[in-house]
DNA sequence: CCCTTTATATATCAAATCAATATAAACTTC
DNA sequence: GAAGTTTATATTGATTTGATATATAAAGGG
């Protein structure tokens, strides 16, 4: 999906800076849904203002950098529509997570239990986030359709996870009395990429 | 992750060729975990070469192009596991269908209806090909473990789409009798970007 | 008191990635 | 036998990402 659209999307629910709509990919209302980034998001706001579907006036702050804050305009509203009116592509997922843990086999029993752990922390922390801003509980089935979707997929998740892993533990105890005990691996950083020159 | 991480778990497996490993992310065993396209796979699969990473070696084929096939090497396979060590990224999903849900209210509640259909016909044949590519049931828990996720995963999915689709057909049959039945939308395309000169 | 981290806020850019397209032969279907 | 689909490889242009730079301020540890 095209970042000019994704931008727009967020700007219907209210007006907004670049920053403020990164944060609602990275922890507010589409985070379980879509992601992007500084590097698309400016650009897409820049060509947005050139066609007249945004408008953008600078707030002063006390301290912190000017803010440019952005609004949808009528005709920004009706290109949303007509964007998000043609058939979408199929969902994707990317899961560095799984994709490692589909080579269990290669890697020692303790390593992949921390990594089910990190695995466990993520989507009980994703959980819990939409958990919280889960809105009124009599709104029509339309409006809580997506935050039900994930609070379901996270929960299966979870679940899923514990169960998992409490069988792998069992299992290393019973071949070994090695310590598989709730590990936390080291703090989280993006896998490596293979090596290469720098 | 890096494509050539990704190319080199697919040879782990198998041989193979770049369309080969395409395949195996577009319908395959890693079809539910992650995606990469052949402007990466052809590029990364060049530089492994050159870090004698895979080997390769050029099958004549009855009729059909000439097929390179890759093969991980001893080294190749450190590097690998090397790789898959570090601490994965987060998960990330891109859905445009549930970000275009998210707007149900904005849109005629047919065409609605008529989203949750494609997308429960996408998890449905997501759901059939997982299962079908089910291997040995005595399998450790470790082998079976992201099929099992992916099956938990897609399952939820299509039972929580079904449970409130037709909730949605109920209510909208008492607004109004319009026809909301199992509409099916046009064939696929991906969704339109926000126009401009194409 | 200094240093690091966290947060707000915008912007840029190289490197990676994707979608689309080109080529080509064989197989399928009408 | 013409047209369309599938198998297979490869490239290109456009887009996206991830990292980094700049600027300010609050919070916390040592």
């Amino acid at each position: 999906m095209d970042a000019k659209t994704l931008c727009l999307g967020a700007l219907m629910h209210d007006d907004a800076s670049g920053y403020e709509i990164r944060k609602l990919f990275e922890d507010g209302v589409f985070s379980a849904i879509h992601d992007v980034s500084f590097g698309s998001i400016y650009p897409a706001l820049t060509v947005l203002l050139e066609r007249d579907w945004v408008t953008c006036r600078v707030a002063e702050q006390d301290g912190r950098p000017d803010k440019k804050i952005y609004s949808i305009t009528p005709a920004g509203r009706a290109a949303f529509l007509d964007a998000i009116s043609s058939p979408p592509a199929p969902d994707k997922m990317r899961s560095e997570m799984l994709f490692i843990l589909s080579f269990g086999d290669y890697l020692p029993r303790a390593d992949v239990i921390a990594l089910i752990d990190r695995y466990l922390e993520e989507y009980e922390a994703r959980l819990d986030a939409l958990k919280s801003c889960t809105c009124a509980e009599d709104a029509p089935p339309v409006r809580t359709f997506v935050n039900d979707f994930g609070l379901a997929m996270y929960e299966t998740a979870v679940t899923f996870l514990r169960k998992r892993r409490d069988e792998l533990v069992i299992q290393a105890s019973g071949e070994a009395n090695s310590n598989v005990g709730p590990a936390r691996m080291s703090e989280h950083r993006p896998v490596a990429a293979v090596g290469g020159t720098p």
